[in-house]
DNA sequence: ACTCGATTCAAACATATGTTTAATGAACAA
DNA sequence: TTGTTCATTAAACATATGTTTGAATCGAGT
């Protein structure tokens, strides 16, 4: 067996695990699990090969680390800083807003999103964990701002599939950047872009549930 | 060099050629390109292991050749059949259906989806020759019928981000399909609910529409 | 019947990659 | 000092996989 102690409980030792931890986020997330190799990884953490199956067990051990390793390192960087008496249609601006910055970020948060992206195409048994730990507050959080916003008769249901026509709107700039970026050259739909998406996004969202309100919670079977 | 000729020419072959692009469109998509192997390609398609080099040269060969024998299985499967006088809003409606219908589709023509969702994560050098053949036309069909719906005087940046918000709701069902059956085990989301995903998409990106077209283009700056 | 090109086949080959092993070093306690 | 434990290292190992090879087989044309 290997050193399953240091894995989770935090020892002085001379920082490889860490390393090795900082440099697998990144490749896992730019290259999958798949195609990331463990040589790679090594290599960019500036350990020896056999590192990963002496503090991991194996690639898998590794991959299952990083996914734990990032308790949610996003929610303090690009905070949804709404109080309790907002209104629901500024909520939902600021938590666009924030899953874009989430979506469109390089840096460490930006692996959670990367790898989830990665992981809804090509999953793994870390699947269950991480729609447990992380899709599922977000899309709760997403559907209470929906069902303020909604018709308080609405469906259950309704308010589901209103959140997921949401939600699909800002994943997709990440999800499709490939297709994008060759469909609309000019436009790069990076980083920068993010008020102006968050802005439209926004109002197109707006607009469908004020619809829907309207009609007693839209359209509920 | 291996044999070109009856990859572009049609012959009167053994079949082998042509079992192998089936058994490939089918493993290419449930796997991707990276993960599918030929072994497992020629298993299925009942040849032997070099047929593969002999009939496309190398494995990347084989996939260009599954890309370019399928010039759109689905548009006569599922056509979004409206004559030129239909009303824009019942045209968004066929279309809807149509592309949910595609993505659903688990036989020949829903190669396409599949293998246009792993190429968006993980591209391949077949990426180019998707977008300009699939994509593109696919995006232009939509955003004319987005362009009539809003107003005359909306920006083409205004048609284009309300395109994508509707497309992404489409997609976002079989991109997140792994997610959502974990997420909400009771709903399927699955070829069943298409009718009424449809409708919810439809009434959703309407409402949307509508409200913008009002407010003359929407957002545009 | 024979020939020749195309096709198929089993086997081998080369490489990539996850994993294991045995040796070595470093830190520390007895 | 000596011995023990943990960490690191280079090398080897086992397997998977894309590709190549040379022989065998088939089929059409003469």
């Amino acid at each position: 067996m290997f050193n399953e102690q240091s894995a989770t409980v935090s020892e002085p030792n001379s920082g490889t695990e860490k390393r090795l931890l900082e440099a697998a986020g990144e490749i896992f997330a730019e290259y999958g699990y798949r195609a990331a190799t463990v040589r790679q990884i090594c290599e960019k953490a500036g350990a020896n090969i056999a590192a990963v199956n002496y503090h991991f067990g194996d690639k898998e051990g590794l991959y299952m680390a990083v996914l734990r390793s990032v308790p949610d390192a996003h929610a303090e960087k690009y905070p949804a800083d709404y109080g309790p008496g907002t209104a629901p249609e500024q909520k939902l601006s600021a938590y666009i807003q924030s899953l874009l910055h989430r979506v469109f970020d390089e840096g460490r948060p930006g692996w959670h999103t990367k790898i989830m992206a990665r992981e809804m195409i090509e999953p793994t048994r870390a699947l269950d964990t991480l729609v447990e730990e992380i899709a599922r507050p977000f899309h709760q959080e997403l559907a209470s701002i929906t069902r303020e916003l909604l018709d308080s008769a609405a469906t259950e249901e309704a308010v589901r599939l209103c959140t997921l026509s949401i939600l699909s709107q800002c994943v997709y700039y990440h999800h499709a950047r490939s297709v994008l970026s060759r469909l609309y050259p000019k436009r790069k739909y990076g980083p920068n872009d993010i008020p102006r998406l968050a802005e439209h996004i926004t109002a197109f969202s707006l607009a469908a549930l004020k619809e829907f309100a309207q009609q007693n919670g839209g359209i509920s079977e």
